[in-house]
DNA sequence: GCGTGTCA
DNA sequence: TGACACGCC
């Protein structure tokens, strides 16, 4: 998933404190990803409400959007629209890994290895519609702004960045770069402990920061061969890239060759300068309004706890976090203002 | 992933 | 106060 230049790419580390008082544009898909394949049982069942339906995006969506809240931060949350036609192939391909993982998951399941069956459960993690509605439902009770993309989130994001609507994207892929956005933050979490795979070690995983111009500047490339390199390696649009070849080499053809695509190009199924052009100009919007509201703290309480089966005093007790956290914000936007 | 209770 | 185990729905 997404675009493999990630060894390529200067990173800062990051405290959750520098991004006080910051808008940033947040991946939906790839945040309600997350929590679905992650906040689960052990034995790999996903978090459900009374009548079958699962609730693990709203418990992650709720909780880390209260903490980057509590940050400081003001979240605005960017859904996918249609894929492009190109997308297709890594879709099916997607669609088949969460098949075979669903079949590995009964057979782990039936032998009773329950961290097996939890590791392939992850896999099978598929983000539908009513994931989607129930996330935009949840984040309007909250006063928190979401964006529909026409196309990709990923793109819309960092289209808001660079026209400075939001300080930076947020995502755990590195595609928004590739999109043009000028900074990207990566691991946007409180609890920075994640679970190396295989081992029961964790490790601790800190927010990082990615700026655009250091990338460039390190790779010694426009953003139009940073697009041509990943291309090279592959892409969502053509997943795999050129059979044969790795960052490096692709990173001195993209370098030394006016036209990198032109050679592969010949032999290639998949039209290599269409995804250059849409990485280059993809389809965004200007139809969005970010705001931020006080929660509608008796509709949130009704959709998590009357219609989802969520304890009332987990959730009155994240809304009372929260009201706090927005009039804290509040005060420091006054004070920042009547400092200057 | 995240909150909460427990133990030092 | 911080590390950890457990349950959340």
């Amino acid at each position: 998933m997404g675009v493999p230049i990630g060894e390529l790419v200067s990173k800062k580390e990051l405290e959750l404190e520098n991004l006080n008082g910051r808008k940033v544009a947040i991946d939906a898909f790839n945040a309600i990803y997350q929590f679905l394949s992650t906040i689960r049982q052990r034995d790999g069942t996903p978090l459900m409400d009374s009548k079958g339906r699962i609730t693990s995006h709203l418990s992650g969506l709720f909780y880390r959007t209260i903490n980057l809240t509590e940050a400081g931060i003001k979240p605005v949350y960017v859904f996918d629209g249609k894929p492009p036609e190109f997308k297709k192939k890594e879709l099916e391909k997607r669609a088949e890994a969460r098949e075979e993982a669903r079949e590995k998951w009964e057979l782990a399941l039936a032998r009773g290895d329950l961290e097996e069956a939890k590791k392939y459960a992850q896999r099978a993690s598929k983000v539908n519609e009513l994931l989607i509605e129930d996330a935009k439902k949840l984040l309007e009770l909250m006063g928190i702004p979401w964006v529909q993309a026409p196309s990709e989130g990923e793109a819309q994001a960092a289209y808001m960045a660079s026209k400075g609507d939001v300080w930076a994207s947020a995502s755990q892929d590195y595609d928004s770069l590739l999109f043009g956005t000028p900074k990207l933050v990566r691991n946007l979490t409180i609890t920075g402990r994640r679970k190396l795979p295989g081992k029961d070690v964790y490790i601790e995983v800190k927010p990082e920061l990615i700026l655009l111009e250091d990338v460039l500047n390190g790779l010694k490339l426009t953003r139009e061969k940073l697009i041509e390199l990943a291309i090279l390696v592959g892409t969502d649009y053509n997943p795999g890239g050129i059979k044969g070849l790795g960052p490096k080499k692709a990173l001195e053809i993209v370098r030394h060759s006016k036209d990198p695509l032109l050679k592969y190009q010949k032999t290639s199924d998949v039209d290599l300068y269409a995804i250059k052009e849409f990485f280059l100009n993809p389809p965004v919007t200007n139809e969005y309004k970010l705001e931020w509201k006080m929660p509608d703290e008796e509709g949130v309480l009704r959709f998590l706890c009357d219609e989802h089966d969520f304890s009332e005093e987990r959730v009155k007790n994240g809304l009372e976090r929260l009201k706090k956290a927005i009039k804290a914000g509040k005060q420091f936007t006054l004070d920042a203002w009547f400092k200057k």
